[in-house]
DNA sequence: ACCAGTAATGTAAGCGCGTACATTGCACAA
DNA sequence: TTGTGCAATGTACGCGCTTACATTACTGGT
């Protein structure tokens, strides 16, 4: 029946005041050694843990920060999260996590909801958000960092990469295997700056490039049926592409089954890029061509730079990572003509 | 410059008392309507938010509670633990989030630390730990679920599959195949007890079916690279195999590349079975049998009972849920002495 | 022997909120 | 009119911890 123990109660068993535990706890340079050996001796006979809500009420933190990202069914988030959860731990900073499902509304509720339970710091992804968002994070000057996607010169902290830039280069790849007719599978572009860009990149890729068309532009959520079945869409138009570029690599993996589904042989009927480089890229046949994302650097410098921010560090500038494009069996030249 | 409005702002600007916007925030139904409606007034203007440790201190509750998991990077977590969230997110509750990798002593450091931060129950991973973890749980009386993992009449709350019997039965799919030389490629079985059962029911499957035996057990890390290697390792002694287990899915992925990378064709000349049927076993080629566990019923069922545990809830027992083996292309019977 | 200086420790005042208990005001019955 | 009961609100204390300030016990220099 006995509740918790209290710094009271260590206090007492060590025969000191509770003041003296506290220093013992947060700064033992300050607390003679025969005390602090009777106050641990009297902290592991008690199991004493310091309750955290009134820490916090005291000290006005909470060593604690949070994390809105859309799902972390994507190995693509999974992945930077972890990297970004280990450099908090070893900062000693504990990690709130909350999904929005790639709904604006409900990354609105997520971050209050994070905000209210202590966080004193929000990493988000990308950079499509209500305006009610913005204005809520900065009339509390909540510290936060915005991640998987950078741009220059915004009043935003940035960690990430230029999703426009890499599609547009990885299309230009495309186009260089002699491609002139490409359709595209983007994500869901709603409420996605991230899907946007990517599309928006390999559109103008081919634009730029004068004798190259796009066929088809598509959209679908990240998921494998959904690229199985925008590919299968695709390729039942008269105007078949001979390439496709993908919004990520989930939804090139579905491309491909549909690809094969219809019996067409990957590069050489049809050639098709992913984007991220999850590990799933490299296990299909054949392996996919894609372009890297750093994912777990990405992590671990937006966790560095919130870390920063939150201890509120002067001249703070984003960090922008580089992509790289990574060639492997699923694209190949242009067929020919046959 | 202005400080973070408290709730005695609030009453000053509303003409009340602290008590009075505590009961408006907390039981709305005890206030007056025109009270509340100054208060909620009140409380727009100034952006008012509840401090986060007051409250705790207050009323002694977090609304918090922790996962430790060995790692987010494995498909099959991550799913798991989106589900959990969602649905303590719609509990109101916030999931602290940790990884251990794998590492027993680490987990009990990160418990420690989810614990001091406020964290009312934990979610935890698996049944090998440290006595010292479960002796630290067991005296401070840490609501907890075990999870991935299930045992019967134990002391101990889990929801999971008995991964054991899991592999036991896929193990006889796969020997009713016809097949008789068996090769195990296990996942690390230090301080995993779901890899030891995993492996233990495949090798006691074999040994059950008197004409057949184990012809290697080897174990790796969950890294597809480790899965290759270790294929490539068992295919090159001269008693090759015609099946290959494999503790997950990512084993088995990078098995079926070291074996086309010997040029052996799946099934026909070696049959590969995975376990977890995470996205990446659909996709690869042939598609891959393996054993489908059920993340997202698993992480919300643990949600669930957790919240009841954390609650008080008597007469609270496990949940044991079941797993199914999926036939895919990767195996096919025994290949015809060629 | 005396005083300044310092290290170790104690005292006590909050931090912002919830809530038991006290108080007020008012409707209604007698 | 007086009294009773209930709804609305206020008062004030405590939750467990940190920390500014006060106190004590030594140290060493002169």
């Amino acid at each position: 029946m006995k509740a918790r123990p209290t710094l009271q109660d260590v206090a007492n068993l060590a025969g000191v005041s509770t003041a003296t535990v506290s220093r013992a706890l947060n700064d033992p340079d300050k607390v003679g050694q025969a005390a602090r050996d009777r106050i641990d001796n009297a902290i592991t006979i008690l199991g004493y843990t310091p309750n955290f809500g009134a820490r916090a009420l005291a000290t006005n933190q909470t060593n604690t920060v949070g994390a809105i990202i859309p799902t972390l069914s994507n190995a693509m988030f999974a992945s930077g999260i972890q990297a970004f959860q280990e450099v908090l731990s070893e900062a000693g900073v504990t990690l709130l996590i909350a999904t929005s499902g790639y709904d604006p509304e409900n990354e609105l509720r997520q971050i209050k909801s994070l905000a209210s339970q202590g966080a004193s710091g929000l990493l988000l992804i990308g950079n499509d958000r209500l305006d009610e968002t913005r204005q809520y994070l900065a009339t509390r000057r909540t510290p936060h960092v915005i991640s998987w996607c950078y741009h220059d010169g915004a009043d935003q902290m940035f960690v990430g990469f230029d999703n426009y830039a890499a599609a547009y280069d990885a299309t230009q790849r495309v186009l260089a295997n002699g491609h002139k007719r490409i359709s595209i599978i983007a994500g869901d572009c709603t409420s996605n700056d991230r899907a946007r860009a990517r599309r928006d990149g390999a559109i103008a890729a081919v634009g730029d490039a004068l004798d190259a068309q796009v066929v088809h532009v598509v959209q679908a959520p990240y998921r494998i049926d959904a690229g199985r079945q925008a590919c299968e869409e695709i390729l039942s138009f008269a105007n078949r592409p001979t390439a496709l570029i993908c919004g990520n690599d989930v939804l090139a993996a579905g491309a491909m089954i549909a690809a094969r589904g219809l019996n067409l042989n990957i590069p050489d009927d049809i050639s098709i890029v992913g984007f991220d480089d999850i590990g799933l890229a490299s296990v299909v046949t054949p392996p996919m061509t894609t372009v890297r994302v750093p994912q777990i650097e990405m992590g671990r410098a937006a966790a560095a730079l919130l870390l920063d921010v939150v201890a509120g560090k002067p001249d703070l500038s984003g960090v922008r990572l580089d992509t790289q494009f990574i060639e492997r069996g699923s694209l190949g030249p242009v067929p020919t003509k046959g």
